[in-house]
DNA sequence: AAACACATTGTACTTTCGGACAGGTTCATT
DNA sequence: AATGAACCTGTCCGAAAGTACAATGTGTTT
C-alpha cells in the first residue's frame, strides 16, 4: 500500500523516505483527490506546522477520502489524542517518528488497527477501566459457568455446530449438548443463537417465555 | 527476539512457525524458567485449552517471568481483555491469528506496546470518549438482499426463531424459511447462527464446506 | 407481450437441535 | 467412607431447522 504525505512543504523527509522509499508527498490535503484512486493509500499528515486549532479540521478532511489517516505532531498529547481518533484518524504519532516506527504504524493502520504512543495506550485503557466494568458485570452470569461449559459456550459464540464442537473438544456430541442444556439453563438463553449473540454481548429481543 | 509459545500439547502450530521459524514450544508456565535466560524473549499462552477461570492465573505466572506476554483466546472477550491486560501481559488476540498478524503483534509488544483486537480497541476509545461510536459498518452483502430477506435478517440477528419471524412479518413460516436460504445463500452464511453473527459484525470460525 | 425479479406457499424429506431419562467416572471435600 | 460437583456417555423422541422440487401471483422492465 502507498504512502501519502501531506506537508506544507511539499517534500519527503528523510526518514520518510527511509521507511517507505515510494511514498509521495502533497502539499494540502485537498490535493489528494489528484492522486490515482484505483490503490489504496495510507495518508500521513504532517500537523507540525498546523495550529491546533485547525488540526482537527484537517484531518476530517483526510478522512473524508476514505484512505486510513495518520496525523504526526509534534508533541502528542491526549487530549488531541482523543479528539483526533474520534474524528476517525485510525493513528496518532509524533512527527519525529523513527522509520522503524513509522512501517510498524503502517501495518497496524493498513490492516484496520488503531496507533498511538504506548504510553497513551495505557493511559486509556486506565481510564475505560471503570467504564467497562459495568460491561464486564453483565457477563458475570459466565463465571458461573464450569470450565468446560464455558469452552462449548465460546465455540457456539464463534458459529461452531455441535459436532463441530465435539470435534473441536474431543468428546461426544451427546456431551455438548449436556453442556449446551446447562448453560442454557445458567445463562437463561433460550437456544444457540441466543447464547452466540449473548456471548457477544448483544442484546436479544426475543426472551424465553 | 525469540518467541516461546506455552501450548498444551507442547508442540508449534503451523501458523506460529510460519510466523516465527524458530520459535519454541513448552507445555506449561513453569517451563518458562527453563529456557536460557540471557536473552530477551516473547511469551505467547495458548489459552484455547484453559478454562477462563484460570487464565488470569496462567497469565499472572508468565508476567512473572518477566518477558512481554500475549494471551491467545478462542474468542477476544472485552472483560478477559481487560482483567488480563491490567495483570501485565501486553497482548490479547485470537488464538487463530494469521501468521502476518502474530509477527505484527510481535513488534508491538517488544517496543513496549500494548496490542488488542482493533474492534476491541475502538470499542475501548469510544468508551473513554463517552461518545458511544455506534458505528455501525454498512455490509456491502447486506445490499443484495431483497427488501424481505433484508427483513428476515434483522429478525435474525436479534435471535428471533422462525415462527417468531413469521408472526412479526404476517406470513407463513414456510416463507421465512424460503427467504432464509437465499440469504444463507447470498451471505455464504451456513445456518442462522452464523447469520446472526455476520449480522453484528461478528467473525465467525468455521466457515462452511 | 414477454421476460424478469420478487414475494409467497405447498408437500415432502433429511438433518440438526434440545430435552427427558438413565447411567457411568473422577476428584475433592466432608 | 460418603457426599457432591464436574465431566462424560448412552438411547429415545419431538421440535425446529434447512433443502429439494414445484407452483402462483404481483409487479416492473424490455
Amino acid at each position: 500500500m502507498p504512502q501519502v504525505f501531506v506537508t506544507p512543504q511539499n517534500t519527503l523527509r528523510e526518514r520518510w523516505r527511509e521507511a517507505f522509499p515510494e511514498a509521495v508527498a502533497v502539499a494540502e490535503v485537498p490535493h489528494l483527490s489528484t492522486v490515482p484512486s484505483a490503490e489504496q493509500y495510507s495518508v500521513w499528515l504532517d500537523l507540525g506546522a498546523v495550529p491546533v486549532a485547525e488540526r482537527l479540521a484537517q484531518a476530517r478532511a483526510a478522512c473524508a477520502c476514505g484512505y486510513p489517516v495518520v496525523a504526526m505532531v509534534p508533541l502528542p498529547r491526549e487530549g488531541e489524542a482523543f479528539s483526533l481518533l474520534s474524528a476517525g484518524i485510525q493513528g496518532y504519532c509524533h512527527v519525529e517518528a523513527a522509520s522503524g516506527q513509522l512501517q510498524e504504524i503502517a501495518q497496524v493502520v493498513t490492516r484496520g488497527g488503531l496507533w498511538m504512543p504506548p504510553t497513551m495506550l495505557q493511559r486509556f485503557l486506565a481510564v475505560s477501566t471503570r467504564s467497562v466494568a459495568a460491561v464486564q458485570l453483565g457477563m458475570a452470569e459466565f463465571d458461573e459457568l464450569t470450565g468446560r461449559e464455558q469452552m462449548v459456550a465460546e465455540q457456539v459464540a464463534l458459529g461452531a455446530s455441535n459436532r463441530e464442537i465435539a470435534e473441536k473438544l474431543e468428546i461426544t456430541e451427546r456431551t455438548v449438548k449436556a453442556h449446551l442444556s446447562a448453560i442454557f439453563a445458567k445463562l437463561g438463553a433460550r437456544d444457540r443463537v441466543q447464547l452466540a449473540l449473548k456471548m457477544n454481548n448483544i442484546p436479544t429481543q426475543h426472551k424465553k417465555g
